[in-house]
DNA sequence: CGCGGATATATCGAAACGATATATAGTGCT
DNA sequence: AGCACTATATATCGTTTCGATATATCCGCG
């Protein structure tokens, strides 16, 4: 069998407890992982005719009232492969950082500019604490403390970036401050 | 004009100081703004076409011997679409941490293997840090501070997250003995 | 009853990824 | 000098992903 692709498997690890549509995925997807692994419709509905079709996930025609929906539940096979997926080392890392990437060239800007793009990245990982603290609050006590776990991460880690924009801003005024002054 | 792709403003900003051919474009850029920002040849070269087209850069002849060879530089009009962009809030921020993902989904692990991800993503970010800190150790001492602020925020962000996996590992560890215990 | 928003699936062009083809230059080894 | 290997340089191409939108039904609210 081919190699299946990370969103596979996140499929899979969200139809594995209760049976989810295309839809449900979408929407469970964009309020949880979307922080570290986003997927698109375009991504979900081929992957769950893959998977329907290596077995590893069973589709169920479950419509609303005249509307068709089909939901799928994790089979044997998909557990195992889910299981036997999670036990490799992750390998895929990657982050995109606008604000980053202008920081870096920052210098082709007067000084007073280059530290708005330190404020700017400093107030969007603030926007982007407050949205995952709504998140840890809606959520009630649960068996499994994976997801749980995850959210305080992102928690810490947009309140350490944050931080670390401040910092960099001060640095950036006293240096400027020494020039002037020595 | 069109709007300009991110990955144009990495050429722009890489071709201010100095002309750069494509192919030491792709070099400078796996050796500094991949981490956050990363482009591939299939990207760069197209992109130096139209950047060309637009006068936002100039590219020269310059053979090696009997190898056909391009050097850009930047135009006034470059430079100030650089600087415009530079301006601009910085929008795009993405993360994909396969780590966090297996990590989300441990519960379907035995207790003891969902600790071994933790563990890997440790091992990642400390691996990281290193190539880092050697990218830090060969580079002089310049009047353009940002890079090196950049480099450095880098440095402290892979140990704040592999800090963070040691932390998390052991209140798994503890919690199992109050499982036990209580 | 009708409107708007949510549910549900599907698709499609544009962009990005990443691997590789092609060709020449330089470097080191024997 | 001959050879292999790596670096330089540009180009391309199939696959994947993004993200926006088309289509259709359902439900709640006024």
């Amino acid at each position: 069998m081919e190699q299946l692709s990370a969103t596979a498997y996140v499929i899979l690890g969200f139809v594995r407890n209760e049976p989810r549509s295309g839809y449900e995925i979408k929407a469970v997807v964009d309020k949880s992982t979307r922080f570290f692994w986003a997927a698109s419709y375009g991504q979900i509905y081929p992957e769950l005719k893959r998977l329907s079709e290596a077995g590893l996930i069973v589709g169920a025609d479950v419509p609303t009232g005249g509307r068709k929906r089909t939901v799928y539940e994790i089979t044997a096979d998909g557990e195992e492969e889910l299981r036997a997926w999670l036990r490799q080392e992750p390998e895929t890392f990657e982050m995109r950082d606008e604000g980053l990437l202008k920081l870096f060239f920052a210098d082709a800007l007067p000084r007073e500019e280059a530290l708005e793009i330190l404020r700017s990245m400093r107030d969007r990982r603030r926007a982007v604490n407050a949205q995952l603290q709504s998140l840890k609050d809606l959520k009630e006590e649960i068996e499994d403390p994976f997801p749980m776990i995850v959210l305080q991460g992102g928690l810490e880690f947009t309140e350490w970036f944050a931080d670390w924009c401040e910092r960099m801003e001060a640095q950036l005024l006293d240096s400027a401050l020494d020039e002037r002054s020595g």
